[in-house]
DNA sequence: CGCAGTATTGAGCGGTGTCAAGTTAGGTGG
DNA sequence: CCACCTAACTTGACACCGCTCAATACTGCG
């Protein structure tokens, strides 16, 4: 399939890349040339910094990994956690413009930024699978612009807690990978009002909480809160 | 250049795309296989909708375009504004999931998402162009995330004139192109809060302004109102 | 000159942020 | 296994930034 004469259109390919397939090392699937090196990383350690040579690029295989920015005094936000499957590290020129940090022991798999490059400069379907995931991550990005620019407090809480869930695959009960201050530097709020949030949500019945990080939501309830 | 057989990574190539140039009809620099169609678009009127097929992409000749998403009880969000030289209506599926209107009477080259697709698959250097497109929209709205997350309105403002400005071309006085509830919506803020900003920023000798829509920017004011 | 759309300004309110205690959870050593 | 310790989380009181509602002024165009 992967080196048919007449390829699908490029967002088709792109879009058949199965959510938390592993692709046994491979960067994306029927892409032999592009193997991975396993690496670790514990809790809190960081993957890259802001400004540094982009060498490599990263595809989650456990754990968890945030991205962010930061402002000189302080202010974070995170423009994204990677859940395993999820690939992070492309930049748009040579050098990062965000910090990667683990959240929890991560393993990924690590594949040199120039080999990458090299194959998409030959490979046309390989450019085409790098495009569909840019323009998937751009997706994202722009439904986080609206979440961020107008949306309020539950309305984002509500909103994250669902999408976390999906992406861990998890139905019913699970641990949320990351702490009160991730989600607020994600949501662009703080910590106390994501903890207000929730402790309102639960009082609703939009969830069940138990230990600081598990929750169990109920979908109805939190889906009548987004709405939209 | 263009068709070398060792072109530079993917990055660099997309990175020459001059801003601002026109291309004389092609989607980009060295592409002559793809050829824009010119078409034109009043002021307020619809160049695609959500949910449309994405049957087309899009390159700003002359005027503006914003895209934007909205919720059902009419919140927007304006994720882009197109000026001349950009391309829109990218997206990752089949359909278009946000809607474009022309600020002003606006030209631009379409061109068909087919053909570019299919251009993207035979041809690696064409791929690896819309990749490198990709990644600067996503490094854009990666830094506008950090904008709506984290700024104050008085930063949103100044950030956003002096990007407007860059992206103009211009150097000292110029109009910017939408209204005040397009900046609103485009920085999370309401109107009434841009205006009390501009005028603030007025006060304080950031800027002068004329009729509603000139301005001229005190860049080395507004610089330090915005800070890293 | 008049009209309609756009922008500004003002007063008051409310949702989040800030600051400051408490409380809980989880890990470590006795 | 428990006591302790620290980090994480929750809760409360209050302040403030930006929103809402309302009135006024401007601008561009017929």
């Amino acid at each position: 399939m992967a080196t048919g004469l007449t390829p699908p259109p490029c967002s088709h390919a792109a879009a058949k890349v199965p959510v938390g397939d592993k692709h046994v090392g491979f960067l994306f699937a029927g892409c032999p040339e592009l193997i991975g090196t396993p690496f670790s990383y514990t809790r809190e350690e960081e993957v890259y910094g802001e400004g540094e040579d982009a060498e490599f690029v990263y595809k989650v295989v456990s754990g968890a990994v945030r991205t962010y920015k930061v402002l000189s005094d302080g202010r974070r936000q995170i423009t994204g956690f990677h859940l395993p499957g999820d690939l992070f590290g492309f930049e748009q020129g040579e050098a990062h413009r965000h910090t990667a940090e683990a959240l929890s022991d991560t393993k990924v798999l690590i594949f040199g930024r120039r080999q990458v490059e090299r194959a998409a400069n030959h490979r046309a379907e390989v450019a085409c699978q790098l495009w569909g995931m840019a323009k998937m991550s751009l997706r994202q990005a722009q439904d986080h612009m609206l979440l961020l620019g107008r949306r309020s407090a539950t309305e984002r809480v509500a909103a994250f807690l669902m999408d976390v869930e999906d992406r861990l695959g998890s139905t019913g009960t699970f641990d949320l990978p990351m702490t009160r201050r991730d989600i607020a530097d994600f949501l662009g709020l703080t910590i106390e009002t994501v903890s207000r949030t929730m402790t309102q949500l639960e009082e609703n019945g939009a969830l069940l909480r138990a230990g600081g990080r598990q929750v169990t939501l109920r979908r109805s309830h939190l889906r009548r809160v987004v709405e939209d």
